[in-house]
DNA sequence: ATTTTATTTGAAAAGGGTTATTATTTGAGA
DNA sequence: TCTCAAATAATAACCCTTTTCAAATAAAAT
């Protein structure tokens, strides 16, 4: 939260008890891929007269900030997650082509292939996103 | 443009001209990721009377079939691009955050990842999707 | 504390990609 | 050729998201 009003204040933005609410809202509600209008329901519980708008604009804003991440399940809307700070990258996701749950996967390995591609593309990589689908171990 | 035939054939399906020329179309401009306006654009040139709709539907058929698959660009749109069937996975992109340039990846390197994931989570892996976000040679 | 000002907000309208509807046409097997 | 389920074109509807704009407000200046 203490980031969050740093890197508003360098940007000339403002704190408003509406960014701080959101940002709260995907906090505490880690390991979960919350729609906007998700997102928006649990944020009015706290902050009653927040408006829908308000959450899209927030959203937006806290993702390209780097606070958040957005994720697309080609569900026809997007989803945000909480930017775990542990976490050096983002992480991967597993999506179940048969009950489409979502499973998240800590292991990154990823090393191998960015130096390759740093390396023979001369592309300096900032961030990643990568999915993989297939069959969850319930629906096996 | 056999397999599509036999893919249709299989589900009760029709090959239409409206279907060859949409795959065709995606054929002739691999190494492009159009999205629906710009694939009907062109579509046309072949098939004057194709409507809209038709190539939105042909699109999600193709993709459901495997012979092409959809790409996110978070530009408001699909895009899509042919399935070369010489790469046995679907190859990864690079994306500049600068110049929005998107360049394919040839190399995988993601046996070592889906093997743990595959031991690990005990998740059959079919197909992934591999972005990678950054500054691209031209722009650094 | 008061004033100032650029930023933010809520409500509602507009936007825009995508999907659904429906009457008509058509591919492909009998 | 006949038959009929599937596909199409045109257009309306859908729905997630963005824009608009007057009113409110955070935060710096006084
Ligand atoms: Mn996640
Ligand atoms: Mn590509
Ligand atoms: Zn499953
Ligand atoms: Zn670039």
């Amino acid at each position: 939260m203490e980031e969050l009003k740093e890197k508003l204040k360098v940007k000339g933005l403002k704190l408003t008890p509406q960014r701080r609410a959101t940002l709260e809202v995907l906090f505490n509600n880690q390991g979960q891929h919350l729609n906007t209008e998700e997102i928006y329901a649990i944020v009015k519980e706290k902050c009653p007269e927040i408006g829908l708008a308000t959450v899209y604009r927030t959203l937006q804003l806290l993702d390209e900030m780097g606070l958040i991440s957005k994720l697309n399940l080609d569900d026809g809307c997007s989803r945000y997650e909480f930017n775990n700070h542990d976490e050096d990258h983002q992480h991967h996701h597993l999506i179940c082509q048969s009950c489409g749950a979502v499973i998240e996967v800590e292991l990154d390995l990823l090393d191998q292939l960015e130096e390759a591609i740093e390396k023979e593309y001369r592309f300096r990589i900032k961030d990643h996103k990568v999915k993989f689908f297939g069959i969850c171990s319930n629906c096996d």
